[in-house]
RNA sequence: GGUCGGUUAACCGAGUGGCUAGGUAGCGGUCUGCAAAACCGUUUACGGCGGUUCGAAUCCGCCACCGACCUCCA
């Protein structure tokens, strides 16, 4: 395949050349939410920049399986307070709701926000509660290998034995002694020989709703494994990219990186990609941190912090204006600033299909192709793309004005130009038709003339209606 | 405390050792009976102090500030 696609590889910390393991397929893993209440901004970030990146791919011709998980099994929450309630337990209590309706439920709004966003969904979107056998074989290897121990009905991940062999934190710069010195020391951990040993399978207490019967005890899987399963199950031993938010480096695929080397003795994946955190005053917008709007919240303008509603695309754009491995601090004014800016550019298209073409031509749409590609090649360079476009925005305008002409090839290219980028890899696309506000005034304002020209016809409640327009 | 990253004009946000990113706002203009919209053009930059270099916002060092991770998190 050629292509001059270069990813950001955060394993080696470098920009490499991307090649697939078996062209033209590509196997792309990435973590997606813990189902347990409506999804945020934060969760469309990953959401919106792995699909540009899906979409890309398969702009480029390869067969892309995207694999993205939802973590629908119950983790501890607080391992400080030693008796731990996994989040989806303790919504399910508080919704009184099975947890599996706390699961569906903000699953089901998940799915419809990605939608509303305009991401392509994933080729399979597997759930850790239907992968626990997988998730049992894969500690019985590890264990077999002798990189687990069990105590009391769990099971541990050995880091330091794995250490000895294979080097843990390389993913995310930790040295263990650092570790070791550094980790706070946290109740409820007795169990482990270390404290950055991490569990595989966790013995339930008895008021734990979510549990499954396995060869330890009654309990549940470690939140790292269902990553390690399932990416396997569905891509092989050795995948090409697996990517997530950059929150979860460590420990998260840390230790998957540890489960999937211990369990097969090698790397399972080619490329690591993070994506960086949308911020709020500065801050890591986050569940847990409380400072976060959702997604439902945006597009309805509903909550305390915002000034208006911001439509899908608005979103899209806005995180599209930033390059993914760089924060992005929400604000209205930003937001706004995306809303206006993604006007002009649907505009321009809009004024592109009215265009006629001129007999010569003084623009050269080839060139500003190949910038678009370049920038899409140098890591996903997605504000680059959008500077290009603007660039196309103007000349649009210009052919308007007669400053520049061109020809009906120069007019279909251009066409090209924006339908491929725009709406095939950017994955932005046209809301006006459907929710302008400006589109329903001129709607309603054409059927008030009509009503009121009807009215002067028949010569009653003209009036009324003409008062009222006035 | 440890590890890593950031500091770019009014706001958001790219970027390269020398050549205008882009969007929004502002300003000037075109158009319009006026205005709005639209369009065209355009002013404010690279945290501080040193160093390398013919030349640095871009490389190096120190300092300041901010953030992320080290605990669940997208």
């Amino acid at each position: 395949m050629q292509n001059n696609l270069v990813i950001y590889n955060s394993l080696s910390r470098k920009k490499e050349t991307f090649k697939a393991i078996n062209y033209p397929f590509v196997g792309l893993y990435v973590c997606g939410p813990t189902v347990y209440s409506d999804a945020h901004l934060g969760h469309a970030r990953p959401a919106i920049i792995f699909d540009v990146l899906h979409r890309y791919l398969l702009h480029l011709g390869y067969k892309v399986r995207y694999v993205r998980n939802i973590t629908d099994v119950g983790h501890l929450e607080d391992e400080t307070a030693g008796e731990g309630e996994d989040r989806i337990t303790k919504k399910a209590r508080q919704e009184h709701l099975e947890p599996m309706e706390v699961v569906q439920k903000y699953l089901n709004t998940y799915h419809r926000n990605l939608d509303q966003l305009n991401t392509l969904p994933p080729s399979i979107e597997p759930r850790a509660s239907g992968h626990i056998i997988e998730q049992q074989e894969l500690i019985k290897e590890i264990l077999e290998k002798g990189y687990a121990y069990e105590v009391n009905g769990s099971v541990y991940f050995d880091v330091l034995k794995y250490n000895e062999k294979y080097k843990y934190g390389k993913l995310s710069g930790r040295i263990l002694e650092d570790l070791q010195s550094n980790t706070r020391t946290l109740e409820g951990q007795d169990e482990k020989k270390n404290s950055f040993d991490f569990a595989l399978w966790k013995k339930a207490a008895p008021e734990h709703i979510m549990k499954w019967p396995s060869p330890w005890s009654v309990g549940f899987p470690g939140w790292h494994l269902e990553c390690s399963a399932m990416s396997v199950k569905y891509l092989g031993d050795v995948f090409d990219i697996h990517g997530g938010g950059m929150d979860l480096q460590f420990p998260h695929h840390e230790c998957e990186i540890a489960q999937s080397t211990a369990a097969h003795g090698k790397e399972s994946v080619n490329y690591w990609m993070h994506n960086n955190m949308i911020t709020i005053n500065g801050q890591k917008m986050a569940r847990s941190l409380g400072n976060f709007i959702t997604l439902d919240q945006l597009f309805s303008g509903n909550h305390p912090v915002l000034t208006q509603a911001y439509s899908p695309m608005t979103i899209r754009f806005f995180i599209l204006q930033a390059h993914y491995r760089s924060t992005v601090d929400f604000s209205n004014e930003a937001l706004q600033a995306a809303e206006k800016g993604m006007q002009k550019l649907m505009k321009a298209i809009e004024t592109l299909n009215k265009l006629k073409p001129s007999a010569t031509s003084t623009v050269d749409i080839d060139k500003l192709r190949k910038k678009c590609y370049e920038a899409l090649d140098d890591d996903l360079n997605s504000p680059i793309v959008l500077s290009h476009l603007f660039e196309g925005v103007r000349i649009v305008n210009s052919l308007l004005d007669g400053t520049e002409k061109t020809d009906e090839t120069g007019l279909q290219s251009l066409k090209e130009f924006f339908n491929t980028f725009v709406f095939e890899i950017l994955g932005l696309k046209d809301e006006s038709s459907g929710t302008g506000d400006e589109k329903l005034t001129d709607e309603l304002m054409k059927i008030i003339i009509e009503l009121r020209q009807e009215a002067k016809n028949k010569k009653s409640g003209q009036h009324r209606i003409r008062s009222g327009m006035i």
